[in-house]
DNA sequence: GGGTGATGTTAGCGAGTACTCACTAACTCG
DNA sequence: CGAGTTAGTGAGTACTCGCTAACATCACCC
């Protein structure tokens, strides 16, 4: 026999969310089958239902994580610093963590598209706004500083899921490396 | 009897992309039934596969034309005008006709989240590229000036999927504020 | 060693899915 | 009128979905 040794319910919890957020930033709220991320976290079906309610809670969860992580991921890279060099620090953090495994890159677009559901809404809006938070104040920076700062990263989101970020293509290296230059 | 009239298979085409552009937006490619977009084009729900094939067929000419009409918006905005001022009619038409009425917005959104599907990719990217083509030559400014162009327009996109558009949260307005400032 | 609560599974329901098939009604044209 | 084409449907297939109820198993405590 494997080792069947029980883990905690909040172990499994996390197990859960790892496998949600890659199911989830593959195929969408809707997309994603929970037999899927159950079979992905090791855990039958049932299980996940236990752990989190619905579907929608786990993706709430799920997003929720997402989002922290990416803030705690900026706090660690701008610990220290202010104004541009923060904006730098975090800005080049956010290209080479986030965007390059493409799991959180995805799951923030499918977050946002899932926003028409109210609940849903809350928790992206209370992440980002706690990003928003965290970098003007860090960084110090007025409100169209800051403001371009997100316009760059959502467009090198939308570039990113496009699959265009390294490539090759013209018009795309010009935006790509416009959002350097506007720095 | 209502006037069983039959229609061109054109005509219906039109009518099956109205109502899957609407679908499609609110629910995304997997969210969304055939059945639904059927009854909402008032025909029976085998016949959208008739003319379309398959749904993925369907959501790409649903994409194709979602993005077409946005490069028609803009031209019409921009027409006659260079620089500044064309970035500024294109700017102000796009937050009036295209994310007043959120269809298009979230489509748009949907179509960049189901850009892991390859065929579905190539679409989106035409239709950007076409846009970024557009939107270089009529400005005629540089790379950079552009690609903040594109980037305050995908932060809008968002901050408008999230409802925070319009909102009274403090955040929100100075991140919305900071597009106009940063121009 | 027997109860107790947390961890987990098997079996299954009811609803919905994309898509197909066989067919009919409406229109076109010689 | 009648042959041929286009527009459109009703009924169904085979399958997946989220979710539930009922049951099993382990760890621990007295």
């Amino acid at each position: 026999m494997t080792t069947a040794v029980r883990q905690s319910a909040d172990e499994r919890r996390e197990a859960v969310l790892d496998a949600a957020q890659v199911e989830f930033a593959a195929r969408g709220l809707h997309g994603a089958s929970t037999e899927a991320i159950a079979k992905a976290a090791g855990i039958s079906q049932p299980y996940v239902f236990r752990l989190f309610g619905t579907k929608k809670e786990l993706f709430k969860a799920t997003i929720a994580r997402c989002m922290r992580e990416t803030l705690e991921t900026f706090q660690r890279a701008a610990e220290g610093k202010r104004g541009e060099d923060a904006l730098d620090a975090m800005g080049s953090v956010y290209v080479t963590d986030l965007i390059a495994d493409r799991t959180r890159l995805k799951a923030q677009l499918e977050a946002y598209s899932a926003c028409d559901d109210p609940e849903i809404c809350q928790v992206v809006r209370d992440g980002f706004g706690d990003l928003v938070a965290y970098v003007e104040r860090v960084s110090g920076l007025p409100p169209e500083r800051v403001s371009a700062f997100f316009a760059q990263g959502m467009l090198i989101n939308v570039m990113s899921a496009m699959g265009l970020k390294d490539s090759e293509e013209p018009w795309a290296r010009r935006l790509i490396d416009g959002c350097k230059e506007g720095a």
